[in-house]
DNA sequence: CATTCCTATGATGGGCCCACGACACCCACG
DNA sequence: CGTGGGTGTCGTGGGCCCATCATAGGAATG
């Protein structure tokens, strides 16, 4: 008791400890403990009168503490590789923003936050947080956040399967060259002769895989490839690109866009060339933005599902943090969805009222 | 020595601590402490040493001992309100994601990490992160989470200004009222005769002040209100909305949207009704996206500048949290941008072709 | 006296910081 | 010339932050 009081006398009043409530309680900082935590045999009396004393002085245990105790902080780290001076590209790119939110919303039920740590950070930012795990999305071929943390033993799950040797503990992914092969077929489907792309300069997995599955299919089905690739951080560079496309000797009749904002560019140009689609022009694109079934036309657009990936992720890398042995594969293949409009199809199928916007979530 | 090494017995093996850089390097602790923190003063051969020997064992400060000691712990919560099950609004509006990205940075500029933390959270997922401060986006007027953390002496900032009597610390926002206003006048300079309004059910600040400030300036002009609220969080609402917005007899001729996806719903919405945009219709919404410069037409946004907004509220609160003094006003109003495309305008000024996406930044 | 229950004590986690101690050096005084 | 006090520079010890857990101890009951 009078340990506990003096123990107290240099800290701010502001917040209780556990010794102020086990004072307060008239029982020892364990039965507090205990009580608190579910934990021991204490009497139901005992523990209630616990907990009613703790709410009573408002006693919050310390975070820090506990962490150091437990060695867990419940603390998950959401990295993403960066393109130019801003730490990341939450904004260009719907898909990041739904990934994160899903991927917030799974650790979140399962008691965990996400800590926002772009791969550019200050050391000292890295260093200076404990994490119990972390996310990487589209890792690069030797990313050296990522490999420190493997070398700390940390357990890393990536979105999109990690290039080169890199470690990871478990990685989810679409299978991005089936869903360009997908795409190309549909186009070549809906009388598309010759199909173009529009991809990006950067050298993450995505637009590797993509552009590679592109080529090849053109090498299979006989065709010269028609492309243009641009810096995909850069939303001006993509509109021009778009431009360029449309505007070469050997135009395409069909074009996918790697990217969310190709769409509403590639409409832009076509518009700008007086290309009708999708008669004159077919237009599908990657998105996740639901702009695309109310714009003129509605465009055709891939869905990567973010959604599903983020909380993959997630549960996966909160499995390897807890030791659980679940029987999820620490090797994840989500299947893309392509939402099929009128700008991809030479026969519209219905050419009344389109309807207002479907719910096509999850 | 034999202390230092007696104490190492029972821990892993894989992390060093501070105890065996000590050992390695014959220094004390403190030593160890005070030469990797710049602190006390050491000759700079004992510094270097230090720093060596650190670097050769992967020495890594533990951050949760380091927060249990210094009371700091270099995160700041991020906290959404949310609406339905999901934990926040990240996709629906480009807002969010820009704010949090701009954030971000500016945080991670300071050597401050953003948790992402819904309001909704677990209360157990709250207590378990040591929060130095939070920032919380559009504070509901008596949010239990915000008063707990102001209670618990926790600096608090809130991206938009608190409703009711909630003591934060500091606030950012934009004037609301005079955005609109200006946005009224502008479409009446067009020529607008009657101006319709799609806003929302929900309470929040900005929805409240933007439809009293629309209410008070019909009042003012003499106009009845041709308005329509909706749930803000559901997409397809939005489109219906915009739709019954353009099917009422009393039709307006010019209709400013609140909310980011107005703008493509309420062009769908006149594209049905046969009404051309700008001759029939003018057609103005908030927004942060950049797909409005390649709509047929462009349509006219306003900005919140949310990056700029991100910024000040994390300056702020890392100036609370450190007890700098900064010149920083602790209330701050953050101008708006209206971007004034063809859809405003009803004499275009040049029916050229249009520039590809202007590089609207900041 | 033995067996249940419950509670108290103390060690532990790892880095930071206050308050000193050791040591070198210089000057002055005896 | 020797020694004590003054002044500095470096470096060390131990306590502290706070909750958790293992183990030992005590009370009550059979």
């Amino acid at each position: 008791m009078s340990r506990a009081e003096t123990s107290r006398r240099g800290s701010r009043p502001g917040r209780a400890g556990i010794r102020d409530v086990a004072a307060a309680a008239g029982v020892s900082i364990t039965t507090v403990s205990d009580a608190l935590n579910g934990k021991g045999r204490l009497p139901d009396a005992t523990r209630r009168h616990v907990r009613e004393v703790a709410d009573r002085l408002g006693y919050r245990p310390s975070a820090a503490a506990r962490t150091l105790r437990t060695g867990k902080s419940g603390l998950i780290g959401l990295t993403v590789t960066t393109y130019g001076d801003e730490p990341f590209t939450f904004t260009e790119f719907a898909y990041f923003a739904e990934m994160a939110r899903a991927a917030t919303s799974a650790a979140l039920a399962r008691g965990y936050a996400l800590v926002i740590l772009p791969a550019t950070s200050r050391h000292d930012v890295w260093s200076n947080v404990a994490l119990d795990g972390t996310v990487v999305i589209d890792p690069s071929d030797q990313d050296p956040v990522v490999s420190e943390l493997v070398r700390q033993g940390l357990p890393v799950v990536s979105d999109g399967r990690p290039a080169g040797s890199l470690p990871v503990t478990a990685w989810v992914d679409n299978d991005h060259e089936a869903a360009v092969l997908g795409i190309l077929d549909h186009l070549a489907g809906a009388g598309a002769r010759r199909i173009g792309l529009l991809t990006g300069t950067s050298t993450d997995t995505y637009t590797h895989l993509s552009t590679t599955a592109y080529l090849r299919w053109c090498e299979r089905v006989g065709q010269d490839p028609v492309y243009e690739a641009y810096p995909a951080h850069d939303p001006c560079a993509g509109a021009v690109a778009a431009d360029r496309l449309l505007a070469r000797p050997d135009r395409p009749d069909a074009v996918y866009g790697l990217f969310d904002p190709n769409g509403t560019d590639l409409l832009a140009a076509a518009r700008r060339y007086g290309l009708r689609v999708p008669d004159d022009l077919l237009l599908v694109c990657c998105s996740e933005s639901t702009v695309y079934a109310n714009t003129e036309p509605p465009i055709t657009t891939l869905s990567l599902k973010p959604r599903r990936i983020g909380t993959a992720v997630v549960q996966l890398l909160i499995d390897a943090i807890e030791g659980v042995d679940s029987d999820r594969p620490v090797e994840q293949v989500i299947p893309t969805e392509l939402i099929v409009r009128t700008s991809s199809q030479r026969r519209p199928p219905r050419t009344t009222v389109s309807p207002p916007r479907s719910p096509e979530g999850a």
